[in-house]
Order: structure tokens, then sequence, then C-alpha cells
DNA sequence: TTTTTTCTGTTGCATAAGCTACATATTATG
DNA sequence: CATAATATGTAGCTTATGCAACAGAAAAAA
């Protein structure tokens, strides 16, 4: 993380009475937003779990991002050149902030803290999500649904600081977000159970080699 | 693009004489600059084409990102996490400027005009980037090589407003690029060809559906 | 120019991965 | 609690893709 703000904490602590910004609760299952032309949204999660979604014409669904706590996202972060559908899906109760763009980058009339005090960390927060997004690039060039598990288990892994973790997407989901079908990724994790590279048992992952 | 800021034609027009900066040409071939941690460098290419390029364990060569005039590179923008080797290469006579990012974004003492102006700039700059690498995931998630293909030419036809163009990477380069095989990516043209899908002379394609 | 190197184009073979289908387990919901 | 809905786990079959190998074309270097 380039950035050590924490942005759920400053948003609680500090005032906001800015009439630029919209804060929505969502429940698991409900649609938080769908990415159109034009507006240049920037939303934050402050709580709950979300999912960027994007359905192609050939019906596949794929997770673009998968957004926890404080997590970034909407349309300043994906400008929508494709005529694919993108959606953030929540996956559990969610809280959401919406901002546009153009008006959050101006300075706060309202005086308003927080409001400003998130413009000023805004290059390293934008940053944060490069590094992400540079990752995510690495985990889909890996040429085998082998290599993109075992790369995604091991940035888990290194995220959780523990060989011994619960997968934060289902494995339907998982599918989805390493870009491959779900039974041939089921059939490449019972081969890597055969192999003794890892341990699972339901979604709780154990990585055995080195 | 949301930025309308031409990089190139500010650093020609405008002062600087900052000494946070340093400016070097490379000839093709030749390896501009190895992506290492801590360090946090930023890079304008003000002239030339360039690939950033991932070698992994397995001795897999991916082509992360093609680079060319007024793109911005360095590790602000790729954290090195992996022990993957990440290097840039010149693919033509290239000029570059070189920054590291904590100097940059303070305002210039010595009044150098161009690094303000960059500065001010900079979030405009770093969204374009952060539209390029989802465009890049929306690219890598395609589950096919021929919907790889058809994706890149409509993206290239995209931008340069035409149904014919010249490839920008080599075959070779495409493949690493779209993270397949070369082989097989050969095999396919030569199907969407049959398919009447898209011809192809050479290095310049030729999209024939609407 | 000649020589060397790199790139393009193609093939046969082996295998990884997609697709379909279904049974069971787990989780929501009335 | 019962029932519906969704997720997990598995198998057979088919196809796409990777790999190895090589010939000819094009580009770079001597």
């Amino acid at each position: 993380m380039n950035s050590d703000f924490n942005i759920e904490n400053f948003y609680y602590n500090f005032s906001c009475n800015c009439n630029k910004v919209q804060k929505k609760t969502f429940s698991k299952g409900q649609i938080i937003t769908t990415y159109i032309q034009k507006r240049n949204q920037l939303c934050i999660l402050l709580r709950g779990n979300a999912d960027l979604v994007r359905y192609d014409l050939n019906g596949n669904r794929t997770i673009v991002e998968h957004l926890s706590k404080n997590a970034l996202f909407g349309e300043v972060f994906y400008k929508v050149t494709t005529n694919n559908e993108l959606l953030v899906e929540a996956k559990s109760k969610c809280t959401v902030l919406f901002y546009i763009y153009n008006q959050l980058k101006e300075p706060c009339t309202h005086g308003c803290e927080f409001h400003n005090t998130l413009v000023e960390h805004l290059p390293e927060l934008i940053l944060d999500k490069i590094t992400e997004l540079n990752t995510r690039i690495e985990l889909l060039t890996q040429r085998t649904t082998r290599d993109k598990l075992l790369m995604y288990f091991s940035l888990i892994s290194t995220r959780k600081l523990s060989k011994t973790f619960e997968l934060p997407l289902s494995l339907t989901d998982l599918a989805d977000y390493l870009s491959v079908d779900r039974s041939a990724m089921m059939r490449e994790l019972k081969l890597l159970k055969e192999d003794k590279m890892v341990d699972k048992i339901g979604n709780r992952i154990i990585l055995l080699y080195e």
C-alpha cells in the first residue's frame, strides 16, 4: 500500500456536512451502481464486500474486481468504452459514498474536513488502485489455470500473513475472477491436492509448498 | 482520454531547469530501466516506443504494456511484489525523462514551469493510466485466443479510426501481449481469415465485419 | 553486399481446459 | 422447520491451445 490513509476512520472521525456526497446502504444481492458513459462517479465502499462484474455479449460473467472495505470504484476508474454491462453487486450489507469526480476534486465550500482530506490523499489512493490493477494483470497473464490458482493463493496468503486462509470469494466467483471455467478450475484444484501442493477443506485453503 | 495535456508539447515549450529530472536517450534494444523495490521512479517517454516486459520463473515473457509517445511508466505504477523481472526495453530510439515520485510531487523550488505543470496534471494522467489498465484487463479476461485477437483489433481500429491498420507490435510480441502461444495465435489468425472475419497481408490487418 | 539474426508461417501431437450434465451439500427464505 | 435456491464436487466428451520443430521471408549487422 502506498497510502496509510484509512478512509473509514477518517469518515467517522471527521465532520462532513458536504452537499456533494450521497451515502447509501445496500443489502446483499442489490446493485450498487451501473457504470454509464459521461457520468464520472467516484464511490467509496465504507462497509461490506462487493464485486465489479462485467457481462459480455457471449454471456460470460467476469468479476473485474473484488471490492472490500475502503475500496474505491466508479467510472473515474473505468471508462465505459465497449458495450458490455458493468455492475457493482453487493455481496454483503454495504455502505457506500457516492461522489461525482469533477465536484469532488474542487475544494469544499462547506469546509468539510472529510472531503478536503480525501482530495489531499487522492493521488496515493489512486496509485494504490493502479498497484491492484497491475497485480490483477499479472494474475490474468498466468498461462494455465494452475498458475492462476497458485498465484491467487499466494497473494491472499501474503495479505493474510498465513498459509491457511478462507477464500474471500466463493469458488464460483473465483472462477469468474480468474476468467476460467468453474468445473475446469475444480478439476485443477483436485489435481493440486493430489500433487500435495495445496490442501482444501471446503473453502479453506492450506498452502503446502514453501 | 481524460487528459488533453500533451506532455511532449509542454516539455519543449516550457522552461525546465529542474535538478530533479534526468533526461536520457536510448537506442533500439537497450534497457531503459529495471523495476526495483523501494525506489519510486516515474518516467515519461517523450519519444519512441518501448515495452514493459516481465519474465517469470517459467521463462515466459509477457509484454505487460506497450508504451508509446507521452506514456508514463516506472515503479509508481507497478509495485514490485513478486520476484519476477520487470524491464522496459526500447523498441526504437527513445527519449526518456526520469523523476523520483516523492521529489516530483513537491512544488519545484527552481520555478520550473514544466515540473509544476506536470504535477498539476498528474491526477488526470494517472487516471488515463487506470483506463488503459482496465482496457488491458478486459482484453486478458477474453476467454479464447480468437476473442482476444478480435478485441485487440477492435481497439486499434477504434484508435486509428480505420478498419485497416498496421499492427503496432510484431506478431511475436502480440502473442506475448495477449499472453498466448505464438503458433497457436498464428493458427487462429488463419482461421479468422478463412472465416472472412479479418484479412491480413503481412502485419497489416483489415477488419471485414461490421 | 553477404552473413547472421530475428520474425513469420505452418504442421503434428499431446494435453489443458471448455462444455454439459448431474448429484450432493450448503445456504437463504417463506 | 420445510422448501427453494445457490454452491460445491465430479465425470465424459470435445475442442482449443500449448509445445516442438522447421522452412522461408524479412530485417539487422558485418
